[in-house]
RNA sequence: CGGGGCGUAGCGCAGCCUGGCAGCGCACCUGCUUUGGGAGCAGGGUGUCGGAGGUUCGAAUCCUCUCGCCCCGACCA
């Protein structure tokens, strides 16, 4: 491809609402425009880095047995409202009306429509396991878009369903998508984890998150440092540290005054106490009633994990008249002494000597207080996990990472065969709900976390297998006939059997090198008069510093070396 | 949905408070010089100042409404 013939506009700048490194070099980059809020064009060559996403993930799909299909966009609000969703799934959901009155909505995920296929078209196990795949546009109407293609509201989605007669069969596929996906992302170049994930609603143990690790990531991910234990911070069990051996230190419980301190850091600064004695005593409102929750103070509350510990449904901070009724005392001065509520207490806390804890009236605290000894509570594992916590399968510590989620495998079970009523005749002649699992891999998620995990100051640096082109030539003064030449004849040369972009433009050397580095193809030849007089070009990787000289006439063969290396 | 902010040339921004020729840098076009890391000089302005209404002799500037975008929070999983 000539860059003379390409709609490649380059930027010196981002525009000023690109936030994150990906979004600001894609734009930069001429790779993405903006439309309207997550909602993006995709020029050129940015597309062409999308295709070699999509093909990585078609080819590793295929090759696990999956088919491909492609289902509609717009889809009947019938189905939804057979599963349920049309009432569940809120304001993400796009609905649309046509104009005979139907009401339809753009499709965020497709679980509808799949089921709705399956339940047509297969009656008996014998037409069983079968994995179905699209690679198709997603439309979710987030309440706030942000960061390019990394969360927009329009994205390319891979999305596979899978059916099965037994569990063991659903098992196995999920184990079979794990490893497809495994290859994808490391095919793909690109630093990742796969981790324990929420399984949210539909519940089950089977789910786990594919994580792109980068410092920019969404996602915290704590993972162990001797095993392999690792599980998005949503998730992540702590094994429970030693409670300290008798209470024979513990001093008298004693009543302070503590004006107007409230939060962790006031209460620890005016009584001159580290937040690790701490005890932060907040009130929970659930469908079972009020509850008191207890974490020490240097940590923090999952809520998730609070709320699976209580086995509610819903759980929600509870507001401040009922925390002055249950209590006693305005918000800020609760604590588990002598409180009327359930208590549940953080492991942590068990390890806490003379405490400091709310009085349960307004401007004081008690301090010494000791747990077991001055209150009672259910210990449960409801803090997120932080670094050089106790690992939950082994002895080792946990640490803690940040991570893009490119990619989420899940066993549904029979949540969407069940209400839609896909169902198969078993050996025995017995009908049956199909058992689902569903695969997910956000394509341009993926191009964009390439970018957040591989860039410098000058710009994208593509893993090899992403990039938009494999190697770019730059004349550095098109009107040099010999220059030109020379270039050409590579161009044509390694053309045959590699994606080329040869920088053709009338522009001086310094803005054709910045462009190269701003656009982060893997290798770059330079073709100049300088190195012309000795017969020579120059071969750059753009991940290293360093550059080669080559005699013209081994050029191509050099950087078809280098390429096959993975430069 | 609550709070805050922004909207002026393709991009980044100043001007607004205190009403009086619509500006700066980059990009773009022409010419000359230059030519291995975002060149120099000279010339060129490409604009519905987001939109509508109002106040005023006069509005980018003040007022009202409205649309879009961004940030923080809430929400969602």
């Amino acid at each position: 491809m000539r860059f003379s013939r390409m709609l490649l506009p380059t930027l010196k700048e981002p525009p000023s609402d690109a936030e994150v490194v990906s979004q600001r070099l894609m734009m930069r980059a001429g790779m993405i425009r903006k439309v309207a809020a997550g909602i993006y064009n995709l020029l050129p060559l940015g597309l062409k880095t999308i295709r070699k996403v999509e093909a990585i993930v078609r080819d590793e799909m295929d090759l696990a047995g999956a088919q491909e299909v492609l289902m509609p966009m717009v889809v009947p609000s019938e189905l939804w409202k057979e599963s349920g969703r049309w009432d569940e799934y809120g304001k993400e959901l796009l609905r649309l009306v046509d104009r005979h009155g139907r009401e339809f909505c753009l499709g965020p995920t497709h679980e509808e429509v799949i089921t709705d296929l399956v339940r047509r078209e297969v009656r008996s196990y014998r037409e069983l396991p079968l994995n179905l795949y699209q690679i198709q546009t997603k439309f979710r109407d987030e309440i706030r878009p942000r960061f390019g293609l990394m969360r927009g509201r329009e994205f390319i989605m891979k999305d596979a369903y899978s059916f099965h007669a037994t569990d063991e069969s659903a098992e196995d596929e999920y184990r079979n998508m794990h490893a497809a996906y495994s290859r994808i992302f490391e095919r793909c170049g690109l630093d990742f984890k796969a981790v324990e994930a929420e399984t949210g609603a539909i519940g089950g143990r089977f789910s786990h998150e594919f994580h792109v690790l980068a410092d920019t990531g969404e996602d915290a991910i704590a993972s162990c440092r001797s095993c392999d234990y690792a599980a998005n911070v949503e998730r992540a069990e702590i094994r429970p540290g030693e409670a300290p051996g008798g209470s024979s230190e513990g001093k008298p419980l004693e009543r302070v005054n503590t004006p107007g301190k409230r939060s962790v850091e006031e209460v620890s600064a005016y009584l001159k106490v580290g937040p690790e004695r701490l005890i932060k005593t907040l009130i929970y409102e659930t469908d079972r009633g009020l509850i008191a929750a207890l974490v020490r103070g240097d940590r923090e509350i999952n809520e998730m994990k609070l709320k699976r510990a209580l086995e509610c449904a819903t759980l929600r901070l509870a507001d401040e008249a009922s925390v002055t009724a249950s209590t006693g005392a305005p918000v800020g001065f609760a604590g588990p002494v002598n409180l009327k509520l359930p208590v549940y207490a953080d492991f942590s806390v068990r390890e806490v000597r003379n405490g400091v804890t709310g009085a349960n009236e307004a401007d004081a605290h008690l301090i010494n207080v000791s747990p077991e000894r001055d209150f009672r509570a259910v210990y449960v594992d409801i803090r997120n996990a932080a670094d050089n916590d106790g690992c939950p399968r082994c002895n080792g510590v946990l640490e803690i990472k940040r991570g893009i989620e490119v990619g989420h495998i899940f066993k549904l079970g029979v949540k969407y065969s069940y209400s839609m009523g896909a169902s198969f005749l078993d050996e025995a002649g017995k009908e049956r709900p199909i058992i689902m699992g569903c695969y997910g891999i956000g394509i341009g998620r993926t191009a964009a976390a390439a970018i957040e995990q591989n860039h410098d100051a000058a710009g994208i640096i593509w893993p090899a297998p992403l990039a938009p082109f494999d190697c770019e030539i730059v004349p550095v003064n098109v009107n040099d006939a010999q220059t030109m030449r020379v270039s050409t004849e590579i161009y044509d040369a390694l053309g045959k059997d590699c994606d080329v972009l040869i920088d053709d433009r009338d522009e001086r050397a310094g803005v054709k090198f910045k462009d190269a580095d701003l656009i982060g193809i893997p290798l770059r030849i330079t073709v100049g008069e300088r190195n012309l007089k000795q017969g020579q070009v120059e071969l750059k990787e753009r991940k290293g510093a360093g550059v080669s000289l080559v005699k013209v006439e081994d050029a191509v063969e050099a950087a078809r070396g280098m390429l096959k290396r993975g430069a």
